[in-house]
DNA sequence: CGCGCGCTCGGG
DNA sequence: CCGAGCGCGCGA
């Protein structure tokens, strides 16, 4: 038999099948080694087939099997050759997203325990009399192991010395066993089980989702409706018809809160996949779902990956979230990916958020979509008043404080009441744009309607879409003041000043600094959902789906932070900002408050989050995508080249782009924009980068592709091409 | 990806 | 004449 094979290097010189002569027990899925040019290589059987086209001269044998399982199944595969179409990536990398990382190279493999018993046969008195004397550890041990049915021989060897332990098993009073270890992790996690009564919007979603004859239904419920019962209702209902379920969320969301709502309602049923895990753990939680052990697969967005079959649902929580893009390669988009294992598979997908992106709801607007509506917090509760702070009025005051006056307000009174608050710092990066403090003004490019980033460097201001520069501002153009800011503020900065006005007060900081380590934003968010700090400061990471119901106040401390982020996101990034933090306040049944500052309280955006006007926001910002020709309503590519050497980067620069050149000029009416330019961060982690910037037509599929191909085929040793479609950031 | 082959260039 | 350096093609 004829087995072929995807050797396991992830180079476009080796993407191919090699044909491999097999025995009868292997079959399509088996990872292999394999003898390959003069080593050995793994690799991954993706056929097999009775005769070989290649010479049987040339033909070798697969050494052996890898693992006693396929690793992979048909439609995994399947999947897998998606990937590798979609994002021009050679198999093996496509391949290696469906298996543990460290399952490669033989890294990781079943964990075993030894554990020991008292011999039953023998009576402990008898054991302990026939000792010789002095023999103290060795009683010990005996009394020890008396109380309890067993114990780990490696801590017994650690309690009563390993020599006393041998001893025991030579005179046969201990019997050792070997067992396979669970590394189920969280598995002390509290069953946290809410009110599981379901409103009637509740009820009606969820038929709206199983009765659709569309398999895609896009669940947009407003923050604290009560998504998440939804979703695991609709588990429920496919894991009862035999089937199994995904269900993703942001890495961040990841919270204690959330998996043991999970691991109470499904038990062992549920298997988390989460960064956080050790190897091991993970390898055990990939084999308990692949064996069928586990029906539930619950992650970050690699868990699309999960080894299940017969998948009976697929659940993308906050679907808008950025997380969702891996930005390594592959660059695969989750809801793509998403999309096609549904499609594969025939199952039912599901897309919840409370601020949809502008992509998914006009995609539900359209048909494409079910959508399915949650209108109302559950309990009847209200979204949480909002209260802008004029920052302006604030500075005009004489203010310098990053602090409003009403915010400190608001902020005693929660304080004095015994409530928890959270301080929102919009932060992305560290903020490049001007600001004039006096009247809000903030600098944009005349092309793009963007705003411009400043560049220390040579002092410019610039766009990072179209390159156009201008020079530095020394005075604001509209109210000609030069009280211009140039940077942002930092979570320390505010805790600091809030140890000032509240001395009392017990503060958490949440940030990239303080969550490094491993469990980090686990444990700060238990210590706050436990009542151990009475302010809560933070990033992104705060916004995000927790539930902690004495939080009656947010701050939002510069709402325009991410209003003037030069990116055509950034609209639609601050709608869902806002509303998502908003949604953090008066969850449970006392009224939520939250202060918003900003420079521009006029600002469209900002006036629809306050008045959570999502149906306004999107016919608002559809209508601009519209008209400046940004996606959905056109694809933007960007071919970054990276390089050690900068003449090297910049050759290579002028190779790919005079490689596509001929294909904007020949399709020029697809083509918004074309130009070749350094990137914006020039040097980044010692790689000098340029980029060739294109916006594509929506219609400019095909031309897409062949800019990839011709793009990656200017890759060398040296230089590096890679391709991204709408990036996150242009740096 | 890692290797070996063969071509080229430059030093001696 | 020889050795180092590089581009290329191969692997089943």
């Amino acid at each position: 038999m004829i087995a072929e094979v995807i050797v396991d290097i992830a180079h476009s010189d080796v993407d191919k099948v090699f044909d491999y002569i097999a025995d009868d027990d292997i079959s399509l899925g088996f990872r292999v080694e394999v003898p390959f040019g003069r080593y050995r290589s793994e690799g991954f059987v993706v056929a097999v087939k009775e005769r070989s086209e290649v010479d049987s001269g040339k033909l070798k044998k697969i050494i052996k099997k890898l693992d006693d399982f396929p690793v992979l199944s048909e439609s995994q595969l399947r999947l897998a050759e998606f990937i590798k179409r979609e994002y021009h990536v050679p198999f093996a990398s496509a391949l290696r997203q469906f298996i543990p990382s460290d399952l490669r190279g033989g890294r990781v493999k079943e964990k075993i325990i030894s554990f020991a018993v008292l011999n039953g046969d023998i009576s402990p008195i008898d054991m302990v009399a026939s000792l010789r004397k002095g023999s103290t550890a060795q009683a010990n041990a005996i009394g020890y192991l008396k109380g309890q049915k067993r114990e780990k021989l490696a801590l017994l060897n650690e309690k009563f010395g390993r020599g006393a332990i041998r001893s025991l098993v030579e005179k046969g009073f201990i019997k050792t066993f070997d067992e396979k270890a669970d590394r189920v992790p969280y598995r002390r996690l509290e069953a946290y089980s809410k009110n599981v009564e379901l409103s009637d919007e509740q009820s009606n979603a969820i038929n709206s989702v199983l009765s659709a004859d569309k398999k895609i239904s896009l669940l947009f419920g407003v923050t604290g409706s009560g998504k998440t019962e939804v979703y695991l209702r609709l588990i429920d209902r496919y894991l009862q018809e035999g089937k199994t379920a995904i269900m993703l969320v942001p890495e961040i969301a990841l919270t204690p809160q959330m998996l043991g709502q999970l691991r109470a309602r499904f038990k062992d049923n549920v298997s988390i996949l989460h960064s956080g895990l050790s190897a091991g753990e993970r390898y055990d939680e990939w084999v308990r779902l692949r064996t069928g052990e586990a029906k539930i697969a619950i992650g970050a967005r690699s868990a699309i990956f999960a080894p299940l079959e017969n998948v009976g649902i697929i659940i993308i929580d906050e679907e808008h979230d950025g997380s969702y893009v891996a930005e390594t390669s592959p660059r695969y988009k989750t809801i793509d990916v998403a999309k096609k294992r549904c499609e594969i598979c025939g199952c039912k997908l599901v897309l919840g958020s409370a601020t949809p992106s502008i992509e998914s709801y006009s995609l539900a607007l359209s048909g494409e979509y079910n959508l399915a509506r949650l209108n109302r917090r559950i309990n009847g509760k209200s979204l949480p008043d909002f209260i802008v702070a004029d920052m302006r009025d604030e500075v005009r005051n004489g203010n310098p404080s990053i602090f409003s006056y009403r915010l400190r307000k608001e902020l005693k009174k929660c304080l004095d009441e015994g409530n928890q608050a959270i301080l929102f710092l919009n932060r992305r990066g560290f903020s490049q744009q001007v600001i004039c403090r006096d009247c809000g003004y903030v600098a944009k490019c005349e092309n793009c309607d963007l705003s411009l980033n400043y560049h220390r460097d040579n002092d410019i201001l610039k766009c990072h879409y179209c390159n156009a520069t201008y020079k530095k501002l020394s005075a604001c153009p509209e109210c000609g003041s030069i009280n211009l800011n140039y940077r942002g503020t930092g979570t320390q900065k505010i805790t600091s000043e809030l140890n000032q006005l509240f001395p009392s007060a017990r503060i958490l900081r949440m940030d990239n600094d303080t969550t490094r380590n491993k469990e980090g934003h686990f444990k700060i968010l238990k210590s706050f959902s436990d009542g151990e700090a009475d302010i809560l400061v933070g990033t992104q990471m705060v916004a995000k789906g927790h539930d902690f119901p004495s939080v009656t106040l947010v701050g939002i401390l510069d709402a325009d932070m991410s209003l003037y982020f030069p990116d055509y996101r950034c609209s639609e990034r601050t709608f869902q900002l806002v509303t998502q933090v908003a949604g953090r306040s008066g969850r449970a049944d006392k009224k939520g408050t939250v202060v918003l500052q900003t420079y521009n309280p006029d600002n469209a955006v900002l006036k629809f989050a306050i008045n959570y006007d999502y149906e306004g926001f999107f016919k608002y910002e559809n209508s601009i995508r519209k008209s400046t020709l940004f996606p959905p309503y056109s694809i933007i590519l960007r071919v970054m080249i990276e390089s050690g050497s900068d003449e090297e980067g910049l050759a290579g620069l002028k190779r790919v782009y005079e490689k596509l050149l001929p294909v904007y000029e020949k399709n020029k009416e697809k083509f918004i924009f074309f130009n070749k330019m350094k990137s914006p961060v020039k040097i980044l982690k010692n790689k000098f980068r340029y980029q060739v910037l294109m916006r594509l037509t929506s219609d400019g599929e095909e031309i897409k592709d062949r800019i990839y191909d011709l793009a990656l085929s200017e890759k060398t040793n040296k230089v590096l091409v890679y391709v991204e479609e709408n990036p996150g950031n242009l740096n």
